[in-house]
DNA sequence: TTGAATATGAAATTCATTCTCATGATATAG
DNA sequence: CTATATCATGAGAATGAATTTCATATTCAA
């Protein structure tokens, strides 16, 4: 957090308790929250912190690299730190549960994919939609909740 | 279309002259439109159906089963008719162009990685984004740009 | 043709996100 | 320490995509 501090400095930026407070939050919080999931984490904190700070605070660390997007189609974009290793999506539609995993060969197969089409890859967005093992059993019935 | 039609007639809908005017040009239409540009296509032909129906018309349809939301992370979706293979989607972040593929081996990994972690995957979202092979130089080797 | 139901277009609404702007906080020079 | 220039903030306004409302038009069956 202090690399980050002395890089927005580089970039003519300052400190500010705010920031530093959506930071802490944000980095020790689960993964994958909304900005709304995330401001009524830090107002815990500090009330009087609003959602545009949030919205600005993450889009700094997202330009910075520290913090990766993630859109799961929900209307609501999601945040996670991007320090963690790489890695895709599992998200059950009916808890709304994520899951993270990573698979090599996919990886692999993506930038095969792409140079096969000229394309030079810069990044991928991966998630596999489906029903989680809590939420339907492979048991004969539909487990309707 | 009529099997459309049909269908929707089962559901106790009735036609439409706007919706069948809408269903046409999209599907004779190239992929991945937004509301925006289908409404515009369409109203070349009758101006005064509104872009209320047009969201409307591919609400239906995709709920229906006709037709796929794309989602490239714009903040506009994108749809595309699900009458064609399946296929998964690279995107050059320069030009805006959208290319398609299909890796089955991709695909069974999909699977594979999905029941590793009890999920029944109903779907997936896959999207390369990267420098098209017109907007970039070819890549030589590793030299990323 | 009538009548009950669905569909439409325009405008209003919703909701996430971004922007504006007056004020507050921060860093640095003196 | 204080001045001052600049950046950051918070509240609310603005934006823009998507949805809903509502009065009217269209469809379809009898």
């Amino acid at each position: 957090m202090r690399r980050i501090d002395a890089e927005i400095a580089a970039e003519g930026g300052k400190r500010s308790r705010s920031r530093a407070q959506i930071m802490e939050v944000f980095f020790r919080s689960g993964r994958h929250l909304t900005v709304d999931e995330l401001t009524r984490k830090v107002r815990v904190r500090n009330r009087n912190i609003g959602s545009a700070t949030v919205y600005r605070t993450l889009k700094l660390l997202s330009r910075l690299g520290y913090v990766k997007e993630l859109d799961f189609g929900e209307g609501v974009k999601r945040y996670e730190s991007s320090l963690t290793a790489h890695h895709d999506h599992l998200v059950c539609t009916e808890c709304g549960k994520v899951s993270e995993f990573e698979e090599p060969r996919i990886e692999s197969l993506q930038e095969e994919v792409a140079r096969e089409h000229g394309f030079s890859p810069t990044m991928h967005r991966l998630a596999i939609y489906g029903v989680c093992g809590r939420c339907g059993p492979p048991a004969t019935g539909k487990g309707e909740e």
